[in-house]
DNA sequence: CGAAGTATCTTTTTT
DNA sequence: AGATACTTCG
């Protein structure tokens, strides 16, 4: 398939997939064709007889990354077999098994995910006898992540966690397991310790590409900077203003350091824009504007003016999401659009719970992505621990997570005693429950013998028959209806037994899921390690992804995204400048801002925001008032909600609206 | 000693 | 509301 690249791209565009060779900076601004360039500049470099094997891209999301990887193949023709576009966090750990043994690793690594690092954390406490009156496991969590990525150091308040940060890092190793930002740092040491690893990599991937590049954090640059190095093909591209995760490390600063690190960089601008109606770009841009620290930039569009916006003011969040259900309804029906032409975007978690039960009683087909993920949903981490226990039984923390689930009467005290047997026995708590069990004179009662015995043999059983059997799910099945977990669910939630049911198949479609990835071709040599590691990282990810869905997501998932007709709910203070970002980081406003452009710019042609009169927060009723975002967007580009209906003797929209709010 | 019952607080965003 | 931590009951 031969490209004709000048055809199928703009001059920007077009630059931007033909200079393959030194340093590239595309700032490419929202719905400019980013991606459009990315699989086409890949494309290309194929035909010009580049390797695959050479090409690195990298995303952060496996979504973005699959997205990548088959569009790419859409325009060659070829499959991407030695290809190489990955997260950067699956790309660090891939580095860290390979060289594992240098690392000071043996065999198989885990990859422990924010709650398995939780209960690590605990469990550390608890070792060295750290005691504070309240834990705060989240922000200990938190610091570390700081220390380990170079963002923070020992000072102050924190150096009391140090000696515990030393405990966790031990357990850590003593599982054989990474967090997330091992897979960063770690390759980085690596590196620095055995320059013929770095150049090993460096001389592999010549051509890099990274895609959200403002969304990098420090480390991650530095990671990114020491394999480009050498040969210098390094493209990045990003937008400053869609820079939506400072929170956990992101600095967009780094495209100034790129400037300064790469000075031969050549630079390249996307600010024509092909997604959005003349209508929501400009609000875009007017609300943007408003930020201090940012690129100049003006995106513009050949588009229609479009449709005007509309803003709804629904008396609580349950009218809101009446509203939403039945708007789409009637929109699908006027403009024959699908399902997956909508999407609502929410700046909180919290807030898809009232949408999604009102979509599911219309029955209205939807999917949520992002929020919690499917993978972290209490019954299938209860399997997947029960999972883990078998390929390493050794691991005390899904030990302890199964130990008692479902109630086997294995409590706290029968804890303590295996505890107490395996620190005297310097060995995990799965053999010190064995030798207990196995020895008379321990001083396990009796009441709890007969339960763990059955519980370690169960284990030891299961073990022997996953190896010898060819499905992982089936074994799986059959533990399951051993231990009668459905029946637990059911028993968990006693008023309703349609909820433990829904858990339970919940617990199934993992199941399904299991099967279907252990069937897939590409993962038939692959270990249990493989299945689990890439269940941690692989996140976000419903099992399938459907067509023909209207898309409930909250706006981080958002990006990259985008929808012919977009809902905003929730448009109101403390929401979307979100009250405790706010209150942490006074600063943080120019990054809610962002968040707001970024949920803008998802539309293509219809956009609904609205706020509520008054909104149930923790269970208690509150009233709402008005994002003040909504100020900086022009009152003429919204039209009152009847689309037919003009609005002539509108005086101040606003004033109006929320007179009509205090009054209530 | 474990299970059931009661009080308390929360998650903003995610690899 | 729902999960977790603490208290009391069998």
């Amino acid at each position: 398939m031969k490209l004709h690249l000048k055809e199928l791209l703009n001059p920007q565009q077009y630059r931007g997939a033909s200079i393959l060779h030194g340093p590239l900076l595309i700032i490419a601004g929202a719905g400019s064709g980013k991606t459009r360039v990315i699989t086409y500049r890949i494309a290309n470099m194929l035909q010009q007889g580049i390797a695959q094997k050479s090409i690195l891209a990298l995303t952060f999301t496996n979504k973005a990354a699959q997205e990548m990887e088959q569009r790419i193949c859409a325009h060659t023709g070829t499959p991407a077999r030695q290809l190489t576009v990955s997260t950067f966090h699956a790309f660090g750990l891939s580095i860290i098994q390979r060289h594992a043994a240098k690392l000071g690793y043996r065999g198989k690594l885990t990859v422990f995910d924010t709650q398995d690092i939780a209960s690590l954390i605990k469990e550390s406490a608890r070792e060295i006898k750290f005691s504070e009156d309240r834990l705060d496991v989240y922000g200990i969590a938190a610091h570390f992540s700081r220390i380990k990525s170079g963002m923070a150091s020992w000072e102050g308040e924190s150096l009391r966690w140090k000696k515990l940060f030393h405990e966790y890092q031990a357990h850590l190793k003593a599982y054989q397991a990474v967090d997330f930002d091992d897979l960063i740092s770690l390759p980085i040491s690596l590196f620095t310790s055995h320059p013929e690893v770095l150049e090993e990599y460096q001389e592999r991937f010549q051509y890099i590409l990274v895609d959200e590049f403002q969304d990098t954090s420090r480390i991650q640059y530095t990671f990114l900077k020491m394999i480009a190095q050498k040969y210098r093909n390094i493209c990045v591209v990003g937008d400053d203003d869609q820079s939506i995760y400072s929170w956990r490390g992101a600095d967009y600063e780094n495209i100034s350091s790129f400037e300064k690190d790469f000075p031969e960089v050549i630079e390249i601008k996307l600010e024509q824009n092909y997604r959005s109606t003349g209508t929501i770009l400009s609000a875009a841009n007017q609300v943007i504007a408003n930020n201090k620290k940012r690129k100049p930039k003006s995106l513009w569009t050949g588009e229609q003016q479009g449709h005007p916006l509309r803003l709804v003011c629904p008396e609580d969040e349950a009218d809101e999401a009446a509203f939403i259900a039945s708007k789409i309804r009637e929109l699908k029906y006027a403009k024959s659009l699908r399902y997956d032409a909508f999407g609502i975007l929410v700046r909180t978690n919290a807030l898809m719970s009232t949408i999604e039960a009102e979509l599911l009683a219309e029955q209205i087909p939807y999917t949520v992505s992002g929020g919690q993920s499917f993978f972290a949903r209490k019954e299938v981490k209860d399997v997947i621990a029960y999972l883990r226990i078998l390929a390493q039984p050794h691991n005390d923390l899904d030990f302890l997570r199964i130990i008692n689930t479902p109630r086997r009467g294995l409590g706290k005290s029968t804890i303590e005693h295996i505890r107490h047997a395996a620190d005297e026995g310097g060995s995990s708590l799965f053999s010190a429950a064995r030798q207990l069990v196995n020895s008379e004179s321990s001083r396990l009662p009796d009441r709890s013998k007969q339960p763990l015995l059955e519980l370690l043999d169960l284990i030891e059983e299961t073990s022997d028959s996953i190896r010898g059997s060819s499905s992982i799910s089936a074994v799986l099945q059959s533990l399951l209806e051993r231990i009668e977990y459905r029946q637990h669910l059911i028993g968990e939630h006693p008023k309703k037994p349609q909820l433990g049911q829904w858990k339970y198949g919940n617990a199934e479609r993992f199941l399904q899921f299991l099967a279907q990835w252990q069937q897939d071709s590409d993962h038939k040599n692959s270990s249990l390690f493989d299945l689990i590691n890439k269940v941690s990282l692989t996140g976000k990810q419903e099992p399938a992804s459907q067509e023909g869905r209207v898309n409930l997501m909250t706006i981080h998932a958002s990006k990259g995204l985008e929808f012919t007709c977009v809902f905003l709910p929730a448009v109101e203070q403390d929401i979307i400048p979100h009250g405790r970002s706010i209150e942490e980081d006074p600063g943080a406003l120019e990054e809610e801002r962002r968040l707001f452009y970024v949920a803008l710019t998802r539309a293509r042609q219809i956009l609904y925001l609205s706020y509520c009169s008054t909104r149930k927060v923790m269970n208690e009723k509150r009233t709402c008032i008005p994002s003040p975002f909504l100020d900086e967007i022009p009152k003429e580009l919204f039209s009152s909600e009847e689309p037919e209906i003009k609005q002539d003797d509108q005086t101040d929209f606003f004033a109006a609206l929320r007179s009509q709010l205090t009054g209530s």
